[in-house]
DNA sequence: TACATTGCGATCCGT
DNA sequence: TCGCAATGTA
């Protein structure tokens, strides 16, 4: 039949496995997408399993759009009605059926990680717990790997030899108590407790596994304990469970992921079958070779033996620059120049790096070119504050328990209620053992407040209620324009008119608009659906690969995409490896691991580029290139270094005096240059430039940190202190001509 | 008591 | 550059 004709024979394999556990080892590029959705389609289509008795977990929501989509071409509408999605999206859509078993309420709220930390630091203010000895993400930390290791609050005391596993321990169940009171879950949450509800009601575990008559996990490599401990609760009927993975891509280690998933399946499943794929049909010859050689140096792998019948293709450019404006000119130039000689669309490239914070100067460059980009990561949509304020309201009105939520709202816009104000009223919640939204009703029985403190309160609680009386009758997007009408959030932002408020008042209409979009493509579309949609969206389910723009992303996000065009920037130590893998060697092949899914998202070429310094957060530091580019044998390069190419990015900030020595080769021009960015005015300064200040009298600039208004320049003065100032208060008199 | 300002410290990856 | 804690001011 067709839907097998365009298989290879180890696909074709996969694909009509009859049943009972398989694990597919995919080398990269080997089209494991394809094989899912092929399976899944020939699941449909002969094996005759109804879509609802299907459930395919992906990494990513984007991955699962996909794959619905190319299910629905091979199967048409005998696909809708599958369970498909991330492990998280399908966890809170059974936890919203199934939670009430353990007492959780379906109208719960997700907390990110921000709205974590806020709760946290509640929790150890209430405790006395010092936030600068024991930083609350350091906590949550901890506690998020117990959860994704399904240690309870109870077994970490119990496991705890010291103080400190102690406190954490103390801190931990604190943190449980509070988050059932908000009648909220974090992440972990989602996978966690359908576990544990699984294993207390072994009627609701029955009922979900006989449901699944075939599980399919994508990214097998990068579960951990809690996923793989709910694949196998769910799978347990059936026993049809197909897990797709490549140990060679398990970049997630740091989360938790657990790789003895993938190699371990065969003793976990004794009757398992086993099915490599090995052709790659992605990259030329020449990546695959060079990324083979790299990932081999690997000690801890099941070897394979990749191969591909593409051609050979260019070898692998490698460049290093000077600094790293000087790598953003590079990329920018080198992607003017392919999409102008080799006619491609700047759609074709993506410049992959280890670090969010690279970004910025590769952003510069190819600004200053004027090529499109877009960035993926970083700061995300619904993480802007203006957004996660919105959805406060939002969550406030559906799930009245969340007090995070409140807490966050309540003052935002100015109110005039400050903290003591509502420390007083959680004070009274806590006392008379109410949520802090109900203690808001009873506003009038708090003694402590003055009076205007309890008429604002009771402004505040009037639009509440308000707004959750309206929600009933309002569709999703009207709901949000309201709240940010009545709230007057939007005439709060344009009220400021800077630039920066206009733009976040753009952002919510967004949002808006987000919500109209959201009710066109749901048949039940919920306020509660859609706080829950945006809770677990990713920035790459957001990104669009059809824009005609350059890709930028980190390495992890770069995971399941390819492109013709590769670049990985900041092929450095210390960056990729990353200096905190130094000293572990796991950790160390997790970086050559992350450093090989990079290579391998290259369909035709692939550049590496360096910068032989670059300016850190302290100061400058010389780079050397990462050992993992050693691993690739010579033959499969050309190595490229432009000299002499003068910094084009104006207005140069550097810090030290050394520059020049350090880095070799720079050229003499702005290098001992910054700008001192005053009232909008610009200027110039060089090291050495003689001040005055009136307190301490005469000195000379030794260096600066920062840019603008913030600059903080470090002065030698000569009564021999030391002073760091920040520009804009150093209210310094310049005596050399030596600035403009 | 609330709000604005100042100064400090930190920065890996992200569901 | 940025977010936040401590400090200053109305």
């Amino acid at each position: 039949m067709d839907l097998l004709e365009s298989l290879n024979p180890r696909q074709k394999e996969a694909v009509t496995h009859p049943g009972g556990p398989l694990l597919v080892i995919a080398g990269a590029g080997s089209g494991k997408t394809r094989v899912l959705a092929h399976r899944i389609a020939y699941l449909l289509a002969v094996m005759k399993v109804y879509p609802s008795e299907i459930l395919a977990v992906t990494f990513t929501n984007k991955a699962a759009g996909e794959m619905a989509e190319r299910v629905r071409g091979l199967a048409g509408r005998a696909a809708q009605g599958m369970w498909m999605g991330t492990f998280h999206s399908v966890c809170a859509r059974i936890l919203r059926v199934e939670g009430k078993i353990l007492g959780i309420s379906s109208d719960f709220s997700i907390y990110d990680d921000r709205d974590q930390t806020l709760l946290m630091k509640q929790i150890m203010g209430d405790l006395g717990i010092s936030l600068t000895k024991l930083p609350p993400p350091a906590a949550l930390s901890k506690i998020s790997w117990a959860k994704s290791n399904l240690l309870s609050a109870e077994e970490i005391a119990s496991m705890a030899g010291n103080p400190y596993e102690e406190r954490i321990a103390t801190l931990y169940s604190a943190y449980e108590n509070a988050l059932r009171e908000n009648n909220a879950l974090d992440f972990d949450d989602l996978i966690s407790i359908p576990v544990r509800l699984f294993k207390s009601s072994p009627e609701a575990l029955e009922r979900n596994a006989r449901r699944f008559r075939q599980v399919l996990i994508d990214e097998y490599q990068d579960t951990n304990r809690a996923q793989y401990a709910l694949v196998r609760m769910l799978s347990s009927i059936h026993r049809n469970v197909c897990a797709v993975g490549d140990d060679d891509q398990s970049i997630y280690r740091w989360r938790g992921a657990d790789i003895t998933n993938l190699l371990n399946f065969e003793q976990d499943f004794p009757d398992a079958t086993v099915i490599r794929l090995e052709q790659s049909y992605r990259s030329t010859k020449t990546i695959l070779a060079a990324s083979q050689a790299v990932i081999k140096c690997n000690v801890q792998r099941k070897d394979k033996d990749l191969w591909t019948e593409n051609s050979v293709g260019r070898k692998i450019l490698v460049s290093a620059l000077s600094s790293e404006w000087e790598e953003g000119g590079f990329l920018a130039r080198s992607i003017e120049q392919a999409a102008r000689d080799e006619d491609r669309r700047y759609g074709d490239f993506a410049i992959l790096y280890r670090t969010n914070a690279q970004s910025r100067a590769i952003e510069d460059g190819l600004r200053r070119s004027g090529l499109p980009y877009v960035i993926v990561g970083g700061t995300k949509f619904y993480e802007r504050k203006e957004i996660k304020d919105i959805l406060a309201y939002l969550r406030l009105l559906v799930n009245p328990r969340d007090a995070v939520s409140l807490a966050r709202i309540i003052n935002v816009p100015n109110r005039g209620i400050g903290s003591v104000t509502l420390s007083r009223l959680r004070q009274f919640s806590a006392d008379n053992g109410i949520p802090p939204s109900a203690a808001l009703e009873r506003v009038d029985e708090i003694g402590e407040l003055n009076s205007g403190a309890r008429r604002r309160l009771g402004v505040f609680r009037d639009l509440i209620n308000r707004l959750r009386s309206q929600l009933e009758e309002l569709p999703v997007p009207e709901v949000i324009a309201l709240v940010a009408k009545d709230s007057t959030y939007m005439v709060y932002l344009k009220e400021q008119g800077t630039v920066e408020a206009l733009a976040r008042a753009e952002n919510i209409e967004e949002l808006v608009a987000g919500g109209f979009e959201f009710q066109e493509r749901n048949e039940e579309p919920t306020l509660r659906k859609f706080l829950e949609e945006v809770s677990l969206v990713t920035d790459i389910d957001l990104w669009d690969d059809r824009r005609e723009a350059v890709s930028l992303m980190t390495l992890h996000n770069a995971k399941g995409l390819e492109f013709p065009v590769v670049f990985i920037a900041g092929a450095e130590e210390g960056l990729i490896p990353h200096h905190t893998s130094f000293e572990d060697e796991e950790e160390m092949e997790e970086e050559r691991r992350l450093f090989y899914v990079g290579m391998t998202r290259a369909k035709q070429r692939l550049v590496i580029s360096m910068a032989a310094g670059r300016r850190g957060f302290r100061g400058w530091m010389p780079q050397v290139a990462s050992r993992f580019l050693e691993n690739i044998p010579g033959e499969f390069l050309e190595i490229m270094t432009p000299v002499g190419d003068a910094y084009t990015r104006e207005g140069l900030h550097q810090t030290r005096e050394s520059h020049g020595r350090s880095a070799g080769r720079q050229p003499a021009g702005p290098r001992q240059q910054f700008d001192y960015a005053d009232t909008g005015e610009e200027k110039v300064v060089r090291i050495g430039t003689r001040v005055r200040h009136p307190d301490w009298g005469p000195g000379s600039v030794r260096g600066c940190e920062g840019y603008g208004a913030q600059l903080r320049l470090t002065v030698r003065f000569d009564s021999g202190i030391i002073k760091r100032l920040l520009a804009s208060y150093a209210n310094l008199e310049m005596l050399d001509q030596d600035y403009a």
